[in-house]
DNA sequence: ATTATATGATTTGGATACAATTTTGTCAAG
DNA sequence: CTTGACAAAATTGTATCCAAATCATATAAT
């Protein structure tokens, strides 16, 4: 997926979109519609979801891959959900994979893959500029994603993708804390330069310092 | 899972086993019998293991979640597999895994999850002495799963849990290698002082040791 | 009163049937 | 010989049906 498509499909990460019974029975626990312990009576999902059991089955078998339900033999599904617990561990490891894959990226990226990272790095300078906040987390998360792939690691990658989705529901950051555009942007900017100078070390501690700040920025 | 049943169910993690049509077909995936880029065609996928659409599909769905295939919308599912270059992805990532695993694990674990570490090491040095290898295999999955619910920590749990099915079909270690379960034992005991010292500083070099040596004894 | 048992209802697991989409093959036009 | 249109075949997506397992409730025995 290339930046402009990044830019332009405007999905701002904030809104239901849910293209599938999968996504939606996805975002319904992690928002707590379906709360932990609940039983999910797969008829009952046809109803409230109208449709038949088959795409309900397939669904439920991709929650438990997932670690989202539990999936007893002959007796049903059963949410699990997200402790508070859960996002912590979440973040946590989050924060180490990204300064892993940081690491790794830089001794592995391309030239052409570099290009495409300073050419998001320099959008979103002009979008941070401009104080578009929507265009910024789509810019955001492009710029991780470029970084990602450039590990050439698919299964960093895989895991990294993945966690994209919760981050979107655990409680966001305050994008309306004084100079939060500016703040995010000084912190990128560190990370593109330690990939300029080709410097892991320097990039591993810039996004160990962005990870941190981003957990300092959550709301309370 | 308690060390017992480890020891006693017997599967040495060498036999096919297989108690459901996801686990058949992963192993298939992973062992190479289905290539990568073949389309797996749901029909031919019945016939073959003789059950019916809605079980493939369900199948179809986990193994797609895992990352072992791609589906296609209306046109169908894909195998991707596991390239050599996967594997040695997989490994450098479970490496780094597992050490994280190992600090958090030290910081975190209980009275009664550390007695049970203990007791698993002595199973280990029991049975190294009787030079039991298909006992230690189970025994080592053993320990390490102890230190993966000791980091109490889901998501890592889950990961590292998962890996072990990769590890079991990549390239395996060279058992007959000369003093292979004398030296496997002291790349544990390493790791166990260092939790009875609870040293997380310690036990993350003992791991990264334990990983570089795994790594070293594979079959070339 | 509590526990056991039996029976009917509910629910899951699996197979089949039907609809929508894609692929394949044929044949004619350029 | 290649290209395009179109129909037939194959394949995926969804709905429904049947069997096996589980759960709930009522009744009987201790």
């Amino acid at each position: 997926m290339s930046i402009i498509q990044y830019l332009e499909d405007g999905k701002t990460g904030s809104q239901p979109l849910s293209t599938n019974l999968y996504t939606e029975l996805q975002e319904d626990i992690l928002t707590g519609k379906l709360k932990a312990g609940q039983k999910l009576t797969e008829q009952k999902i046809c109803n409230e979801y109208n449709v038949s059991r088959t795409p309900v089955r397939e669904a439920l078998r991709q929650l438990e891959m997932e670690g989202l339900i539990e999936n007893i033999p002959n007796r049903g599904a059963f949410v699990i959900g997200f402790s508070d617990q859960d996002i912590a561990d979440m973040y946590e490891l989050r924060s180490s994979y990204e300064v892993l894959a940081v690491r790794w990226a830089i001794d592995r990226i391309t030239e052409e893959e570099f290009n495409e990272l300073e050419e998001t790095f320099e959008f979103m300078e002009f979008y941070t500029m401009k104080n578009d906040i929507n265009k910024m987390l789509n810019i955001n998360m492009a710029f991780h994603q470029i970084i990602y792939n450039a590990t050439h690691n698919r299964m960093l990658n895989q895991l990294l993708s993945s966690y994209q989705v919760y981050l979107k529901y655990c409680n966001p950051s305050n994008y309306y804390a004084p100079n939060y555009l500016a703040d995010v942007l000084e912190e990128h900017r560190a990370i593109y330069e330690a990939f300029k100078a080709r410097d892991a070390e320097a990039g591993a501690l810039a996004m160990t310092r962005h990870m941190e700040n981003s957990r300092n920025r959550k709301r309370k």
